[in-house]
Order: structure tokens, then C-alpha cells, then sequence
DNA sequence: TCCCGAAGTTCGATTTAAATG
DNA sequence: GCATTTAAATCGAACTTCGGG
């Protein structure tokens, strides 16, 4: 009778998922056979084939499927990492992601995913659902990213490895991975001084970025050690804006601007790959041909970039290794706790299209 | 081998986390009352207002964080769903993306992001993988999805409530969110038509996606209704692709194909954005003026579609909107644990750009 | 079926120590 | 001691039950 009733108490489960007891109770050995066994845990040398595949085989009938919550909450791992991108719909976000989900699948992690819509509270209420599902990591894509993210650094990220890409934290314990900006933007004005162009202008990005002051330093010192003169009625910026992809628009209207002011440049440097489809638009428009009339540069090379008419001619950033290498870090921090932070700058490439060429010989 | 810290009791946790006991150590309650204060149970009704606040007040002192594994692995609940997609850097995956994840979040969700690489064995993999984290539902974007997924409908999705965007599973409890191809094919075929054209050539998408057939049935019945000849000289196909960003590269080799046979047409329709730029390339390289002596127009509404020169006019699909409808259908059969399956089919939007003109109006 | 709080069971799996022959 | 198996403790929280004012 007692047995009978301890039989009854774990029947029919309504929620028709099948847990190890159910097999145990089907293959008659006990929960923990059943465990060593399907875990091929160190116990499971003492097992004879017998038992291991009558187990095996009443797994597979029952279609069982192990519970990883309750598997997590007693081995403290979950194999999650938290990912905070900060606008999905930027061009630029897509092959971070691509490159972090492909490293991450290799590395057997998966990745709870949280877009901030770069707005600081909707941060902060995401990097607490991720915290409290203990993620193991957490890898934020902080490209044009406005609002501050010094709570990361702050909260309570001495405990969980963390990697930015695209910022660089001056606190806390947190990881970074960003391109060379200084090196990419003195690529992008060395192109165009060594094709010829001497009067460039230049749609710098917002100032909250810390992009824009980058790229700008490294502009600067090549037109120093050069002797290029930046005219600072060519030097226009961009408006700070919480959407990349307004960049667009943004750069129509800068150089329709210019080209009103009839101010003469032959080549133009945009800060970022949208901008420069919008400038190329603008000159477009007012009849001026990119690039016998005009060459254009971008940054970044987004998908749009190579699909535009003329091709546009670009600054390209590693995005896929990009992403690949914050998973790295974070994968390494996980698996060695270590804690100290790590700072990877990657190199920029040039990549040259069709929305550049010489100068024409005589002014515009 | 036993370290210090594992004899005693419960001691100081190496891991940094507070547990509910933790708190109700240092407070001088039972895990019991800490559990029904920070949660406001019922019972909580009896407590007195100065142990609620001492044990809130020990709550945030210690910074105590609910572990979310131990609670679902209890209430059977996570607010977690699963997320397969088959291509992120697919342009027209992320704005259903950002739809899902808006909805996900109003809707207090969080999703496990999962990128099947439009490969069927790790589309499997990754299923288990949710499938064992005990998601409570499973959004599938299946755009541009070139292998089979019958294994949705099989495995065993009697029990968790999912939807497909952009596929619709003759089997299976499976709900689905897709656009109205027919109407919007007609729709896009309608707009040259009213303009005047009445010679048109077709790109047709690769023969195994539905959407290719779904599409063309809408232009043969449009075509059909009023006399308008559809000449097969005119309609190419796009070679099976397990990449839609290939499309592009397709759509200007199809277009100079057409043009090398020296075939007359007005206008084009192609079978999505991507391959509409690329026809759009192979036109303007060709000398073929778009839109005075070739019209094009695409399909989608993805991003790069208004950022070419000229902007394309196209048949955009509600991306953002069928995200959220698919969270609906899932958030609904989760709270109503409903199994019954549901198919939305959304209506398309002729969005009239600059690629799309009269005809001139002596031949080419 | 008032007030206040604690003890004990449960979720599903892993792992230790221990019990059999 | 060895091979074979299992009871019991554990992970962290929630909830049911119970025992004194």
C-alpha cells in the first residue's frame, strides 16, 4: 500500500514533459542510475552495458529531453551570455551580431538578446533581466550609442565578464573591442590626398560620439604632417541624433548646404557609410558627378555601401572578427575567471570602389 | 580537497551572489518570510509593516538579485522564447526583428537569439537547445528559407506554442504571419501598368521559395484580367541561393542578360529590393536611364531600398508589424494555452519612390 | 479562517556517501 | 576491496502547512 501511494504521487505530469524520474521509474533503477548513466558521468564505469542501454532506450521511447533550467541551477552554469545591441535596425549592428552568434554557437553558448533602443532605462531594466537569469557573460554593441553606460562599470560587473564593442570604458572591468578610428580616418584623407585632392570637406559625426573626436585626431595629424590645409568652412557636423539611420538625411542636407554656399571641393569625407550615401545623393541631385566631379569616402562598410550607384568607396571596419573577438574575451574570462580587462583595437581596411577617383585636371 | 569554504554550512559564497537565506540570515527571519515580503504573497497580508522594511532594507543592502533559474525552475515559467532565424544578415530580417523584440518587451519576454545559417542541422541543434531551456514559445523568421522545416510541425510542437513568419506549415499547430505576395505582386505589376507600360520584364525569385509562386500567380492573374501579354522571353529566373544579399549580384546578371539579347521592355519588376538594385547597376552601367527609359520596381521595402540613387519604388511588407503580430499569436496561446493554430496574411503597400516613371514615348 | 512566523515540500537534475551482494 | 546501485543532500526560490500568540 505504501509503496502503491508513493507510486501514485508522481503520475501523469500535466505539462507532458518527461524527467528523469520517469525513466527511472520505467527502466526500474533510481534517478541517479539514470543520471550517471545518460551523463556518462565517472560512476558510470561500474554500469553494465546491460543497464546503461535499457536506459538509453527508454530516454530515447520516452523522447526525453534534460531540464538545462534545473541543470543550471545546480552546476551554476547556464552557457548564456547577455547581448545588449543599442539599435538592431543599424546597418552596422547586423554583422556584430553575425559575427558573435557564429563564435558563440562554435563556443556552445547562446545568447538572450536585448535591444536598448539606445534609451538608458530600457538599458538598465534589460541588464537586470539578463543579471538575474545569471548570464555568464554579457557583450554590449555599443555603436552610436549616445546614452552613458557607466552603469555597467559601476553595478556589479567586478563579478561578470563583460566586453563593449565599439567604446572603451575608462572604469570598471570591462572589456572593449573597437576599431582603429584614428588610423582608419587618416586611410580615408590619404586615399584621396594621394589620388590628387587637396580640397576636401569633411561631414564629421555628432560630438557625443566617441568616434567622431578619433577619426577627426587622425584626419588632423596626417593633414599636419602633410601640409594639407582643412578649410574650415569645408569642416561641417552632424547633429546628434539616437537613430544611425538618420545619417542619411543628415548628410543630404549638409552637403546640399555646401554646395549652396558654392563652396568648392573636389572630394568629400563622410563620417560614416549612410552619410556618404546621402551626400552622394545631394551632389547627385544638383548635377554633380560622383566621383569624376566629386569622390566620396564613407566609414565602415555596411551592406549598403557596395549596393549604391557609384559603389561606394569606404573605410571598412572588421565587424564579423569584431564580434567574434568580444566573444573570445568573454569566453576566456568565463573560463579562466580572470577578471582583469582587455583592450583590443583592430585594424581598419581600405576598401576602394567607385565613388573615388582623380581630381578633374581643371577645377570643378 | 573539500576547500574550508565547502565544510562550513553555508558560509561566505565564492560566487558573490545573495541568496534569499542570506537575507534572511543577516535580517533574522526564515527564508519563509523573505521569500513572502520581497514577493508580496498573499500571506504577506499578516506580516507587520517594520519586518517588511527591515527585510527590504537587508534586500538592498546586500543587493540581492532573484535568481530567475530557481523561480522558473519552480513556477515553470521563464518568459523566455526562442528566436530562430535564417539569415540576421538578412536586411529584411531586421526590422522583424526590431518589431519582435518592441513586442517581446512591452509583453515583459525575453528572447534566446539563435541564427540557423539557413543550414538544417544547425537549425535542429539550435531547437533542441530551446527546446531544453523550456522556452515558452518559438518565433521562426523563415525568410529567404531555402531548407525544409517540417521538423517544426513533427518534433513536438504539440505542446509550445509557435509562429512562423513567412512560411505557413500545411502541418503541425504551427501559426504563421505572412504578406499578401499575391496582392502585392499585382499590386507592383498595377503601378507599371497604370503608368503605361505594357512591356515588362520579370525576375522571378528562385523556384524554391513560396513567395516566387505566390508572387507570380499575382502578376498571371493581373496580367490575366486585363489583356496585358506577359512575354516568357522577358521572365528570368534567380538561381536557387542559400544567400538572399546574393540577389544582388543575380539581379544584375539576369538584367544584363535581357539587355544582351537586345529584348525590348519599359520596365521591370524584380522579385525583392536586393535584386532590384542590382538590376537598377546593370541598367545604369549599361547606359539605360532608370527611371526615363527603364522603370524598376522592387519588392520588401528593405533598408538600402531608399538609400540608392534613384530610390526605388517598391511593395514594402509590414516588417515590424508582422513581428508583433507573431509575438501576439505566441504571447495569446501561451496565456490562453491554446494549441489551435493561426495564420495572419498581412496586406502589402505600394510605396511609389523615383524608380518608377511613364514610359517614354517613342520606344527605348 | 485573526496574527505572525517557521518548517517542510517541491521544481529537475547532479553528486556524495553509503548500502548492497 | 570490488562491482553495482541508491538514498540523501544540494542548487534558490515559492508555496503549503503547521504551531504558537
Amino acid at each position: 500500500m505504501a509503496s502503491a501511494g508513493a507510486q501514485m504521487k508522481r503520475q501523469s505530469r500535466s505539462n507532458g514533459t518527461v524527467t528523469i524520474r520517469d525513466i527511472a521509474g520505467k527502466a526500474g533503477f533510481s534517478p541517479s542510475t539514470v543520471s550517471i548513466v545518460l551523463n556518462n558521468a565517472p560512476l558510470a564505469r561500474y554500469i553494465p552495458a546491460e543497464t546503461k542501454e535499457r536506459i538509453h532506450k527508454v530516454a530515447r521511447q520516452l523522447g526525453y529531453r534534460p531540464n538545462q533550467l534545473a541543470r543550471s541551477l545546480r552546476s551554476q552554469r547556464n552557457h548564456t551570455i547577455g547581448l545588449i545591441v543599442f539599435n538592431i535596425t543599424d546597418p552596422f549592428c547586423t554583422p556584430i551580431l553575425h559575427g558573435i552568434e557564429t563564435a558563440l554557437y562554435q563556443a556552445s553558448y547562446i545568447s538572450l538578446l536585448a535591444d536598448a533602443h539606445n534609451d538608458r532605462s530600457r538599458f538598465e531594466r534589460y541588464l537586470e533581466m539578463l543579471l538575474e537569469r545569471r548570464v555568464e557573460g554579457l557583450i554590449v554593441v555599443a555603436n552610436w550609442l549616445v546614452v552613458q553606460i557607466d552603469l555597467l562599470a559601476d553595478l556589479e560587473n567586478r563579478s561578470i565578464p563583460t566586453a563593449v564593442i565599439g567604446r572603451k570604458l575608462s572604469l570598471g572591468a570591462v572589456s572593449s573591442v573597437m576599431v582603429d578610428n584614428e588610423a582608419g580616418a587618416r586611410m580615408a584623407v590619404e586615399h584621396l590626398y594621394s589620388l590628387g585632392h587637396r580640397e576636401i570637406a569633411f561631414l564629421r559625426g555628432p560630438k557625443v560620439l566617441v568616434d567622431t573626436g578619433q577619426r577627426w585626431r587622425g584626419i588632423r595629424s596626417f593633414a599636419q604632417s602633410t601640409g594639407l590645409a582643412l578649410d574650415p568652412k569645408l569642416i561641417l557636423d552632424l547633429p546628434k541624433s539616437f537613430d544611425p539611420n538618420e545619417g542619411f538625411d543628415a548628410g543630404f542636407r549638409l552637403t546640399e548646404e555646401l554646395l549652396r554656399r558654392k563652396l568648392h571641393f573636389t572630394a568629400l569625407v563622410a563620417f560614416d557609410d549612410v552619410t556618404a550615401l546621402g551626400a552622394m545623393r545631394a551632389l547627385t541631385v544638383a548635377g554633380v558627378k560622383v566621383p569624376q566631379q566629386c569622390s566620396v569616402i564613407g566609414f565602415d562598410d555596411v551592406a549598403p555601401a557596395a549596393l549604391s550607384f557609384p559603389p561606394l568607396t569606404t573605410i571598412r571596419q572588421p565587424m564579423e572578427t569584431m564580434g567574434a573577438c568580444a566573444v573570445g574575451l568573454v569566453a576566456d574570462a568565463i573560463a579562466e575567471s580572470q577578471t582583469l580587462p582587455l583592450h583590443r583595437k583592430l585594424a581598419p581596411e581600405l576598401v576602394v570602389r567607385q565613388s573615388t577617383t582623380k581630381p578633374a585636371t581643371e577645377s570643378q
